[in-house]
DNA sequence: CGCACAAAAGCAAATAATTTGCCTTAGTGA
DNA sequence: TCACTAAGGCAAATTATTTGCTTTTGTGCG
């Protein structure tokens, strides 16, 4: 009665879900995300609504899967120049990008269904991205912070405060970078 | 055509609220969240369907309202001994809570609507429950992180983690209150 | 006290979404 | 090429949602 398993490579399965990914990003560039619907997105589509109900669940699931592949980063981080301006001007993106309405609408949609897993994969996007950057660094011999304390002080307070509070300004994560730095240990 | 605004204090309206709030909370403690349904609802909370649609427009709604009410605390802090105790005390059990199945829950349900508003309200629980250790330290002359840093640097890893990685253990939480405290600023 | 008003609830019909059983189609591998 | 299987289409049945209209219930005023 419901069959949704990883589609083969090449086959109709996988057909169908481009055309269902494109035809959800396209509403939701185009038109208010309540007014979003199965029905709708599977005529945009050219599938039947049923197809849409047994691969996904529902709307929720759908956009959560449409939300976890746009997070997905496009390419490696910008090279600026040190390794720590590279941190900066990334993280300066990122949180700029999550702070978006859109970027908001993403991370809220990745959340809002039970099953973590796309949750998941976008923190481990984020997580490749950083060891992308501490590898330069290393490779360069300049002094870095570690994986976990970048997600904990820096990813980590810029996310939280886009989904429960006020979105961080450039200061403020410029300021959070600073922190993790390991020659700016001091300070009160 | 929907009329929900803030509702009189003693009235039918708040009757209503209470009746249907009592009755999401009973339902989530006893079923499958996903066969939770508002016809269902409504009908444990002696009211119509249409009346919970009308005041809460659907079930994302109406459950992240519930989920925003059960995250507000319930009283003060314990008080255990020493400001970081009490800090070490009180964050532990609020990792514990959010960390468990229905603390997930709850703030999946609270992030899930567009409305940032019941997002707001727990942030600010939060902040309201740290705003009387710090001021219970500041009362007794021992130095604490300010409330900013406190957010930024033990609730934001802790909530990020749950979210979108694996709960964080005791002994990250402990750690991440050991490098905000004045005292302890030395590592590398 | 009782009356008029407004806000919110009930009811029921209309509409829309979801589920499901059964059938058809398209890829896969022998 | 043929049989097999996984996935999609179709349509009927079921549920949820919306909405216009009516009724109830608290509130404040005379």
């Amino acid at each position: 009665m419901s069959y949704r398993e990883n589609p083969r490579p090449g086959g109709r399965s996988a057909r169908v879900q481009v055309a269902v990914h494109q035809s959800v990003r396209d509403m939701l560039a185009t038109m208010d995300r309540a007014d979003i619907t199965i029905p709708l997105i599977a005529q945009r589509a050219n599938v039947t609504p049923s197809t849409i109900y047994r691969r996904w669940g529902g709307l929720q699931e759908l956009l959560a899967d449409v939300a976890a592949s746009r997070l997905q980063p496009e390419g490696e981080p910008a090279r600026i120049g040190s390794a720590r301006e590279d941190l900066e001007a990334w993280v300066e993106q990122y949180a700029d990008e999550m702070a978006s309405g859109v970027g908001r609408q993403l991370l809220r949609d990745v959340l809002s269904v039970a099953d973590g897993a796309n949750a998941e994969k976008c923190c481990t996007y984020t997580r490749s991205q950083l060891a992308i950057l501490i590898a330069r660094a290393e490779k360069r011999g300049e002094p870095f912070p570690v994986e976990e304390e970048l997600m904990d002080h820096v990813i980590s307070p810029i996310i939280y405060r886009i989904l429960f509070d006020r979105a961080p300004g450039p200061d403020h994560v410029r300021n959070l970078i600073a922190k993790v730095m390991p020659e700016s240990v001091a300070r009160t």
